[in-house]
RNA sequence: GGCCCCUUGGUCAAGCGGUUAAGACAUCGCCCUUUCACGGCGGUAACAGGGGUUCGAUUCCCCUAGGGGUCACCA
């Protein structure tokens, strides 16, 4: 049975490589009708930011990465924890990391060290000046048993490091990477326990993967190196070591690990700018990973269908806007209009309420604008072009048209067809302009670009029929007449 | 700097010893069209370099270069 899990730090929002990692220990689960378990790991309580799990949970959930276990939403949107290997924070698994810390003391595995941390510093600082890799120099692993229990009696502040056994190749077999091996010599006798109480990362992770019985470590590559630590952790206690799979980082354009610098790290961003989940999950699960037959547009159960770690690549990828634009309007193109105006209309409250509220003009906008947004905050220029006053014509092409000699006759024709109907619709639009191309002999050109011409200022946009509709009678005539 | 990892077009990628080296995005051109967009068709564009192994290397091995990661009482 598979049991994956994400893990994050509550520290803020949700990253798109994040999302990345949680999408494929959620598919990889999927697959072989495993569990995929959400572990929240703040045990830094200096970098926690409250709210952070509630918006972590939400962020995934909209994009219907759906865990079985860990800390969930009820309909309040308070937060609530589910599954039978609890509690979920590690903030609250203090007292069994506590216990496994003092077993691997008891066992000679881990060592108290008091050092402070300024000697620690100084270390380090000596040691790069020599041109050495900074390392814990083992002082405190020489205390004699009397020592430290007077220390300790004292109340002198400490750490637990873990012991490394001299010169050894720890080989493992990553996911993605193949045979990886790294020597105890090139990593540091890693601190498990803090001053404070808490376990850092290296401990907790494997305590509780373990406890949580998680068969696939999937993470991010910065953990590759540190892996062999909890190896041994794992040898120390006489576990069964997990599979591990380190996920190449998702890169920026200039090819460095995307930040929040970059603007476009955080996914709640870019559900905001109006990317649909679906897309930003189609598009996230791409890099990395491909699918067998090469298609490119597909759901999470598709993927999930035919997933298979053998198919990630090995190399970074960058994160590509262009592409995501691309599949977000594609998802927009095929998305039921009626379900699509429902979106547009989040973001036009407030700006364009009266064509927020109009069901049928919204409508209209949302089918003219559908296929020429890449994401659905672009709504709002489309609605600007359209409702602001019509730009004076200064280009070439404008004023061509603007001074056409069928215009008098094309803009009275208008007026004077307009002015009988009730309201405008697509039909009478349709039928308006066919009349006009019939009884005036006004077509093309001539009959498009100065329609357009009085009524937006502009020689490109959107269906000006449609933009005519979502006007309505009373403006589109005004703008008319105002151009005669 | 030490250690680890990676390297197919601008980007994502297929390929897993023999291919005219797919496809997609972007880009360019043409067509469609009342404009733009959409759509359709087509073009430009890649195996980092050097050694091996092999009858034959994009594919396997080594070196070099470049890139990334990591060296915290942060994750």
């Amino acid at each position: 049975m598979v049991r994956t899990r994400f893990a994050p730090s509550p520290t803020g929002y949700l990253h798109i490589g994040g999302l990345r990692t949680a999408i494929y220990n959620y598919l990889i689960a999927k697959k072989t009708g495993g569990d995929y378990i959400l572990r929240i790991e703040d045990t830094d309580q200096t970098r926690y930011v409250p709210g952070s799990v509630e918006n972590l949970v939400s962020v995934l959930g909209k994009c219907y990465i759906q865990h079985a276990e860990g800390p969930m939403l009820d309909e309040n949107g308070e937060i609530y924890e589910t599954g039978p290997y609890g509690p979920y924070y590690q903030s609250n698994r203090l007292e069994i990391y506590a216990k496994y810390a003092k077993q691997l003391i008891d066992e000679g595995k881990a060592y108290y060290c008091f050092c402070s941390q300024e000697r620690l510093a100084k270390l380090r600082e000596e040691q790069s000046a020599q041109g050495l890799t900074p390392k814990y120099d083992s002082k405190c692993s020489h205390l004699s048993k009397e020592e430290v229990e007077a220390k300790l009696a004292a109340g002198e502040s400490h750490v637990v490091r873990m012991k490394l056994p001299e010169n050894e190749d720890v080989t493992f077999e990553d996911g993605v990477r193949g045979t990886v091996t790294i020597n105890t010599k090139d990593i540091d006798e890693q601190v498990l326990m803090k001053a404070d109480g808490f376990p850092t990362y290296h401990f907790a992770v494997v305590v509780d993967d373990r406890h949580m019985k998680i068969t696939h470590v999937i993470r991010g590559e910065e953990w590759l190196v540190s892996t062999p630590k909890h190896i041994l952790l794992y040898r120390y206690f006489g576990w069964e070591a997990p599979s591990f799979v380190h996920l190449p980082t998702v890169l920026n354009k200039n090819k460095k690990k995307l930040s929040k610098r970059d603007g476009s790290a955080a996914v709640e961003d870019f559900l905001q700018k109006g990317y649909l989940p679906e897309a930003i999950v189609n598009y996230i699960t791409m890099l990395g990973w491909s699918m067998p037959d090469g298609k490119e547009i597909f759901s999470l159960e598709e993927a999930a269908a035919e997933f298979d770690l053998s198919r990630l690549s090995k190399a970074g990828a960058v994160f590509d806007i262009d592409k995501l634009n691309w599949i977000n309007s594609h998802y927009i193109k095929e998305m039921e209009a009626e379900k699509l105006a429902g979106l547009v209309k989040g973001y036009l409250v407030g700006k364009y309420d009266e064509l927020a509220n109009d069901e049928t003009k919204l409508l209209y906008f949302t089918n003219c604008i559908k296929d020429r947004v890449s994401f659905l905050e672009e709504v709002v220029r489309e609605a600007e072009e359209i409702f602001a006053e019509p730009k004076e014509v200064t280009s070439e092409e404008g004023l061509e048209a603007k001074a056409m000699e069928t215009n008098p006759q094309l803009y009275s024709a208008l007026v004077e067809l307009l002015e009988k109907e009730e309201a405008l619709t697509p039909e009478v639009m349709k039928a308006t302009f066919k009349t006009i191309q019939k009884e005036y002999k006004i077509k093309g050109k001539a009959l498009y670009m100065p329609t357009r011409i009085a009524l937006t200022g502009e020689v490109h946009g959107a269906d000006i029929q449609l933009i005519m509709c979502i006007l309505g009678k009373e403006e589109v005539l005004r703008r008319i007449k105002a151009a005669m």
